[in-house]
DNA sequence: CGCATTTCTTCACTTAAGTGAACGAAAACT
DNA sequence: AGTTTTCGTTCACTTAAGTGAAGAAATGCG
């Protein structure tokens, strides 16, 4: 399982033994059951999480509804933005299937970072690379109907569809479940 | 002028007059007219803009229409995803207005970096900011409807609406021009 | 200065999303 | 197993965005 974390790693930066174990001391490994909030509206936190196996959530609760707003699986990493703006969160994080986790919080972070300074430069190369994925995400949104997020949805993340409730998937595509509905139901229409 | 970029340095590490004059030897600010295109679909590039005065914008080009994303202003940072993912780009970034602008590229941020070490850690520093900025964005944009947006917007960057045609802004707010039109007459409206 | 182009608004019409309610199916609970 | 809650779909109706066209206003250019 740790594998996963190692083998993502190197995908930036090259790792020793030692740095390996460095990291297994520092017991960040955490199983957590389907439906358990790990952060929530209103909460300060310093914790970051990595998805070995399972799937995560952030949302919001406006006018009593949930919106979900992103999905973290297999090899996705999420510090919540409350952790970087050092603000109370105004969004939730949750587990949408049981789940095995690395959780981190800043300490550790700058622990392990001056201790090993490459790991500063993995942390750069990561958060770019996250920031250019996220701006293309958004750009496809702007810039697509709700038919055709749904759509690049099933290119892109079909086991999304299969692993999340509809009405979560709904406010990640922007619409009311209702809506999401009757699309899926114009596109079998469509097909015949 | 270059003083608004070491103000903007500052805010995440401190600069001394060494590294001050470093910078200032690498010759990167730019006057750009109004129009000017920095970047077209399809180029490679490796070049990162700091707006110090003026307006540039990212656009697409989808099924002949162009759709604008994204606006920066004075002390706005752009980094083209292009840039990051090393593929030839897929979007535009042109001028709103006449600019003054500091471009930089990866061979300089090398250069810098293994000089001053610290650039290192502003770099990581601005990206995760960055990204906990575009992410509180787009989570406020999936959430919200064109109408509150527009009114988001009207709050957040009263200047824009100023500085940017009607057809730029509608995309960026995810609707067509004629939309935007009715929505503020329907604004206006209500209002008396 | 006048002509051409671009930009913005308006209109009539079409299409799709929002709303509230109702129903059946599935899941969770005991 | 049976009850309760949650979830997904469907329906009728409302509201707003998309489309295509036309005209007015502003801008740019020769």
């Amino acid at each position: 399982m740790q594998d996963i974390l190692f083998d993502f790693i190197a995908q930036y930066i090259p790792l020793t033994d030692e740095e390996k174990s460095a990291l297994l001391s520092l017991n960040i490994f955490r199983s957590v059951k389907k439906g358990s909030i790990l952060l929530e509206e209103g909460q300060s936190s310093n914790e970051s999480y990595f998805v070995l196996r399972g799937c995560i959530r952030t949302y919001y609760i406006i006018d009593g509804e949930e919106k979900t707003t992103a999905f973290y699986t297999e090899m996705d990493a999420l510090t919540p933005h409350c952790v970087i703006t050092k603000t109370p969160s105004d969004c939730f994080v949750a587990c949408v299937e049981d789940c095995i986790l690395t959780v981190s919080n800043a300490d550790m972070e700058a622990e392990v970072n001056s201790k090993f300074p490459k790991f500063e430069i993995m942390c750069r190369k990561l958060s770019e690379e996250l920031l250019a994925k996220q701006r293309i995400d958004f750009d496809a949104f702007k810039t697509s109907s709700p038919e055709q997020r749904y759509l690049n949805l099933l290119q892109k993340r079909p086991d999304l569809l299969q692993r999340v409730p509809q009405h979560q998937l709904a406010s990640y595509l922007g619409i009311k479940p209702q809506s999401l509905s009757r699309l899926r139901a114009r596109l079998v229409e469509k097909k015949s």
